[in-house]
DNA sequence: AGCACGCCGACT
DNA sequence: GTCGGCGTGCTC
């Protein structure tokens, strides 16, 4: 009998990812332990590769390879934390490798510790003679700054770095910091540094009590009315400006008074410094924010004071669900219909999935808040498996805008072919005129969205996608840009195709909105917001301050404008094209429209002026744009499960697709229909049991994407470990073929 | 993924 | 006659 480990490779492919047992050789036996890392031969050519270990037994060890050695203990994760690991892998399909990649900061594994440190200085053997202040005097040590240093030493032996020097009034440099080191006054440590660049966010502090309407403190009450001791979910759902806010800061603020850890989540938009200011200015130096533009080191620190429990609360976007607190008692997702809690990367996770999982792991509470809740979660909070609390009035008395329907087929009849109509041109005029400001959305970034030759129709499109090319101006002529691969050309002189002089250049993006509107209205001040130019980290957070201060009268963007918070002078919310969600391809387009508006209009008069908006549409009489007018929820709600419930889709099913890519058009199809095959054979032989309907393979939305090809196929399922182990077996038979990938999202936002 | 084994074309 | 092309198959 032998010690035995059971191995999980870091950086196997998906075909090879399955458990190995190796050897423990007996010096490890007192340290190894399921989650920590170990370096093992692997291979033919037993090259040393990381591996995760699952667990541990005693069995027959002979003709076993055996452990080398493992990672310090830092770089292991806890129990909880390994089966959180598992549970990804097995829920999106990934490995287990993979996984782990995204629960550990990446320095954690790649052998540079990544650790800052300072130096700390400290008075060399108190007492001694040396250090008294009568031998400085003496005349050892002559310098002015030298002396100072020693004499603050003397009266307080604390160690400090330069910086705690400068701090407390001393300038300590570094020149006279080595000369006191060599003369043997001071000693000198290195002492690891956190870095945290949210540090200074904590030193203004507010524990002011929050103060509760009566409906908020009704909707409070209820969610602590919920029993403690067993995983509860909660949504909270609550129209634009009622103040959610409010209610998960007093239900955080018990889950921290109890002596539990939480994490509350925003999407990546709304998660400026004020959203982190408002958190660290109330639990201070107990905050740790997690979110995709960390650098390496700043990731590496606040996940080491969150693991060593320096650290209760956690803020951030979708990966801070990983943030491996203990004692977990909250987890807030706030917006929970947003769709960047839905990773479209490996692992292809809903961030929802994997609170829930955690929430049921730890008896802990779920929170989830939107004003437009998900289809699926409103669902299952009316159905019970939810607990639904509603805030059904805005806070303060606010009143909800005024919305008017602008009919654009009516302006273009009456010759008016800018993206303005003359209402809401109008609109703008006096809002500016009374000194208030405005918000105009429009879902599509670049000055033309296509251009199409007069001649024979063609479509100036990218060499290497199979979408349309969008032109973007510069000043001068302006240049073509892919916004699926980022390819960039000239305007073209002639049609690529017939080589006719004459191109049409159609449709508007926000470019040629700033454009039409700085012409328009004279003087009037625009600040646009798009990807564009929003190019540094922190150019959104400055354009929203900067907006709100008043120094423009106009945000022009695309969804962007929609989130960023309370704007009080903003008194008017203009959208110019309604439509442009809304007849997209995709079971979710409704959703995503009506969210979009009811959140974009909901901007417009939150504090005590009423507030109006103006909706451009070419389908005034549409349901979904007449509903978000009246900010009717619920409506919607029962309008769009109809729809769901006919077409069977979620969430009255799941989905998962499959996606082949490849750069060998022939073999993309030849497997294509291997998969098919694969797949129908599969689910009317072993797993005939399951539910499921297959369609497809058929060509991508955008079929080309950097010069890859790319076919689809779509089951509609119920979601469950044999439909999962279903979808292996085609991952391990088309993992494996070379020129071809197979990608599975189960649960994708779009189909 | 990597690495080795294996069976066909252009070189010293 | 060999060197090396990358197709195929395996990894405790």
């Amino acid at each position: 009998m032998a010690r035995l480990a059971e191995i999980r490779m870091l950086d196997a492919p998906y075909h090879v990812d399955r458990p190995y047992t190796y050897l423990l050789p007996e010096h490890l036996w007192g340290s190894a332990r399921p989650g920590r890392i170990a370096r093992v031969p692997f291979g033919r050519g037993n090259r040393a590769v990381l591996g995760l270990i699952v667990s541990l037994s005693d069995g027959d060890g002979t003709a076993l390879k055996s452990v080398l050695e493992l990672l310090p203990e830092r770089s292991s994760l806890s129990e909880e934390m390994l089966g959180l690991c598992l549970f990804l892998a097995d829920y999106t399909l990934s490995s287990v490798g993979e996984a782990l990649h995204t629960l550990l900061p990446p320095t954690l594994l790649s052998g540079r510790p990544n650790i800052r440190t300072e130096r700390i200085y400290r008075p060399f053997a108190p007492g001694v003679p040396s250090l008294r202040l009568s031998d400085t005097g003496r005349g050892r040590i002559r310098s002015q700054e030298q002396r100072q240093i020693l004499s603050h030493f003397a009266s307080d032996p604390t160690p400090l770095s330069a910086d705690e020097l400068a701090a407390r009034g001393i300038t300590a440099s570094a020149a006279s910091l080595r000369a006191l080191v060599e003369k043997g006054c001071l000693t000198v440590q290195e002492r690891e540094m956190i870095r945290n660049p949210y540090a200074s966010l904590a030193i203004a502090r507010d524990d002011s009590p929050i103060a509760l309407s009566r409906a908020q403190s009704a909707a409070y009450e209820r969610i602590r009315s919920l029993d403690g001791t067993k995983p509860r979910a909660v949504l909270l759902h609550g129209v634009t400006g009622s103040g959610k806010t409010k209610v998960i800061m007093r239900i955080l603020d018990d889950v921290l008074a109890e002596g539990k850890s939480a994490i509350v989540m925003v999407p990546e938009i709304a998660l400026t410094p004020q959203t982190v200011g408002i958190f660290c200015s109330r639990y201070g130096e107990g905050v740790a924010v997690i979110h995709s533009s960390l650098s390496q080191g700043e990731r590496f620190d606040a996940w080491r004071r969150i693991a060593d429990g320096r650290v209760r609360l956690v803020i951030g976007t979708r990966s801070a669900v990983f943030a491996p607190l203990s004692n977990l008692g909250l987890i807030v997702i706030d917006e929970e219909h947003e769709h960047t809690y839905k990773s479209e990367s490996d692992p292809k996770y809903h961030a929802r999935d994997v609170a829930a999982y955690r929430v049921g792991k730890s008896n802990a509470m779920l929170l989830l808040a939107s004003a437009t809740p998900s289809l699926e979660s409103y669902t299952k909070a009316k159905s019970g498996a939810y607990t639904l609390v509603e805030l059904t009035e805005r806070y303060g008395g606010a009143v909800l805008p005024s919305v008017e329907m602008v009919d654009m087929r009516t302006e273009l009849r009456q010759g008016n072919t800018s993206p303005l109509s003359r209402a809401l041109s109008d609109a703008l005029s006096e809002t500016i005129a009374r000194g208030e400001q405005a918000i105009l959305f429009l879902n599509r970034r670049g000055f033309h969205s296509t251009l199409q030759c007069k001649s024979c129709g063609e479509v100036v499109s990218c060499p290497h996608c199979s979408v349309s090319l969008t032109h973007h101006t510069r000043g001068d002529g302006g240049y073509l840009l892919c916004h699926s691969c980022g390819y960039r050309a000239e305007p073209p002189k002639g049609c690529p195709a017939c080589g006719a002089a004459r191109i049409a250049y159609l449709g508007f993006g926000t470019q040629r909105a700033e454009a039409e509107l700085t012409a328009a209205l004279s003087g009037c001040r625009v600040m646009r917001m798009d990807a564009d130019t929003t190019s540094g980290k922190q150019s959104y957070d400055r354009m929203l301050e900067s907006f709100r201060r008043g120094e423009a009268d106009v945000l022009l963007g695309t969804q962007m404008v929609t989130k960023g918070h309370d704007f009080p002078n903003v008194t008017l919310v203009g959208v110019l094209l309604a439509d442009s969600s809304l007849y997209v391809n995709d079971f979710r387009a409704s959703e995503r429209t009506f969210a979009l508006l009811a959140q974009v209009i909901g901007r417009a008069g939150r504090a005590a002026r009423r507030g109006r908006a103006i909706v451009q549409t070419y389908s005034p009489e549409n349901e979904i744009l007449t509903l978000s007018a009246e900010q009717d929820y619920p409506a919607f709600y029962r309008s769009e499960l109809a729809v769901r419930r006919a077409a069977t889709f979620p969430p009255f099913c799941d989905i998962v697709t499959l996606l082949l890519t490849s750069s060998d058009e022939k073999k993309l199809f030849r497997c294509a229909k291997e998969l098919r095959e694969s797949l129908l054979s599969l689910a009317s032989g072993e797993f005939a049991d399951l539910p499921l309907t297959v369609f497809g393979p058929f060509e991508a939305q955008i079929y080309k994407i950097n010069e890859k090809c790319r076919l689809r196929m779509v089951l509609k399922c119920r979601n469950s470990a044999r439909l999962r182990e279903l979808l292996r077996r085609l991952l391990l038979k088309f993992g494996s073929e070379r020129a071809v990938t197979l990608s599975v999202d189960v649960g994708p936002l779009s189909v």
